[in-house]
DNA sequence: CGGTGGAAGTTGAGAGTTCAAGCACGCTGG
DNA sequence: CCAGCGTGCTTGAACTCTCAACTTCCACCG
């Protein structure tokens, strides 16, 4: 990367500022610390990464414990592929079940075993203390509602689009 | 994840408030689907995923194009380790070539090369774009400011504390 | 009906990551 | 001077993720 040109010419990129990138580099610093501890954490504790463990918790939030596949990839805002290898390996487990969707043949929902809400529930609270330590802990509260928007922001701009509003089973 | 309870009992851990969930759901689905456009972008453009692309960069920015493996894994926040394997994948597209530490023979220096040097200033452009489109377009200066700080702090509570600090070839 | 396009989900191969082990070398104390 | 511990870096296997097919089924249109 470079500094912004003193006079920019229209063909040159807009560089981003040294402010600009600091604060790039902080955002890039934080989020791949972060995503390494919580991955190492529950890797060690629950025997699973990051993004299962809250393919588990969505699940749990869920009506009867169970998400069709693209909506729970769409929540989780990863690809179908990528979860259907997931909840193979979660399966494996015996923490997520497979059940046939009634009304569309090819539909699959996930549904959370008990054992899986059983690894949940004793994993939970040192994930949550992970996250403390980590996040809230160290912000004000202002701090906290300005991540809260900026954070939203960014994932509203990247979303594929007013996804998840046209899903026909949820009409 | 649980609401926060009415009265805390001591054993309890100290639940996620509705907020504070709401902010950490915000958090993960941006950086999320952030590094995943990112990634995307790179490898589509400049076919390699965003870390590597990164580490192109801090190479470019030290001074003779080089820096030992340790203090390269270091500054991108990535295992040694997995320097290794991305550091071996650079090498066999010629934009990265090894040598040999003179004064420390395990040492090794990963150093940028021309063709290196040239993929980096051809995927610039585009990557800036990116990043502007996703992010700082869509912040307002304050917002700018605010995520640089909170960022900065949640980097600093998860380094590997003063990391950087003890390095022998730096005194 | 029957065909056709699209949606749901899976699969396999290749690329990337992690983790534990390993090799080679530097450094310090006896 | 050398034994032994620590450092720098690499390796291989197991696991995860991506990307591009592919299968099955739904929905719509004539």
């Amino acid at each position: 990367m470079k500094t912004a040109p003193a006079s920019a010419r229209a063909d040159e990129p807009r560089w981003l500022t040294d402010e600009e990138q600091r604060v790039w580099r902080s955002y890039i610093d934080a989020t791949t610390l972060l995503e390494d501890h919580l991955d190492r954490q529950l890797q060690r504790d629950a025997g699973m990464p990051h993004v299962y463990y809250g393919l588990l918790v969505r699940l749990a939030e869920s009506p009867r414990r169970r998400l069709r596949m693209t909506e729970l990839a769409m929540s989780a805002k990863i690809t179908r592929s990528r979860l259907s290898h997931a909840v193979a390996r979660l399966e494996k487990n015996g923490w997520v079940r497979r059940e046939d969707c009634p009304s569309d043949k090819r539909g699959q929902f996930a549904v959370l075993t008990d054992e899986g809400q059983e690894v949940l529930r004793r994993h939970a609270p040192g994930h949550v203390d992970a996250v403390r330590q980590a996040v809230f802990d160290r912000l004000t509260p202002e701090q906290q509602k300005s991540l809260g928007e900026i954070m939203r922001i960014i994932a509203e701009g990247l979303q594929p689009s007013e996804a998840g509003a046209d899903l026909p089973w949820l009409r």
